[in-house]
DNA sequence: TTAATTGGGTACCATTTTAGTCCTGTATAA
DNA sequence: TTATACAGGACTAAAATGGTACCCAATTAA
């Protein structure tokens, strides 16, 4: 499925949710009531998140979360690679050098190439994208194919 | 990690072997051996390809398998989802209206659409490109930024 | 200064997914 | 007819994932 983990999922809906209201300080259990999510694991989301220098947190009374930076200047790939880590296709492209069967393997180069491209898509959808409520209205169709077009022609 | 499963990975390597001797036909086995990786598991993953479509078996002495079509025919996505099912980033990108959360979500359809702009990229890649032995000369970086400036000033 | 609030960290458990193995059946060519 | 080679399914082991509970640390306000 190329699918994201539940907690990414998560992840990006309760960023999404601060980025709306970026003045507040949002406590752990008001983000959970607002998006309908068990509070314990929209807790553990946050400290990822927190980790990762995508929210800063303040504790005690009036405390809460909010962004380290502007919703414009966090990206998907950073949502993903603080739950994840690191976006990448398969296990070679992270780590280079490290497998043992890249002799027979004859495909590893050609993966990292798709990986980056996959990356560098992800780094240019931003939170505020993601948070607007008008649907992101990226012509993907038309350019992604003429880039594939050019690569194949070339 | 948003990585592929390691079984999609042996497919690619096993489907970009035989692209490299499209008139041969291969044995479960030899592909094994060719490829350092347990016969079981090969003879797995050829399995779910044949169910794909994406290649042909031949039963009997001499038999074994061959591409169902040529190798510019058949692209990343086509094995990716043979293997793990169709390409979605989330749950929701890929049974619509099957998430009780979609009320307080609030990030489905742009998800949605970054899930699109994957799919195409991987429908983009070739068994060609990925079995040529030459990188491909993809000029991603570029353009698909240029695709999200376009986006973000519109 | 004390109590209430709120995040931080850790350890643990249940579930699901993934990977790999084995066995038996069936088709084909020599 | 026999050796070869794919087909299908059941089964098991291991790992990742998701979720929970518990207690500690920091901050604020009464």
């Amino acid at each position: 499925m190329l699918k994201l983990s539940r907690l990414t999922d998560y992840a990006a809906v309760v960023m999404a949710q601060i980025a709306r209201h970026p003045q507040a300080s949002h406590a752990a259990a008001d983000l959970a009531e607002a998006v309908q999510l068990p509070h314990p694991t929209v807790s553990k989301t946050l400290k990822m998140l927190v980790r990762a220098g995508l929210l800063a947190s303040q504790r005690g009374a009036q405390g809460g979360y909010r962004l380290a930076r502007p919703a414009s200047q966090i990206t998907a790939a950073d949502i993903i690679s603080a739950i994840e880590g690191p976006v990448a296709m398969t296990e070679c492209s992270q780590a280079q050098g490290e497998c043992e069967l890249a002799a027979t393997c004859g495909v590893a180069d050609n993966w990292q190439r798709v990986s980056l491209a996959i990356r560098t898509l992800l780094e240019s959808v931003t939170l505020a994208h993601l948070a607007a409520s008008s649907p992101l209205k990226l012509p993907v169709q038309l350019p992604i194919q003429s880039i594939s077009l050019s690569a194949v022609s070339a």
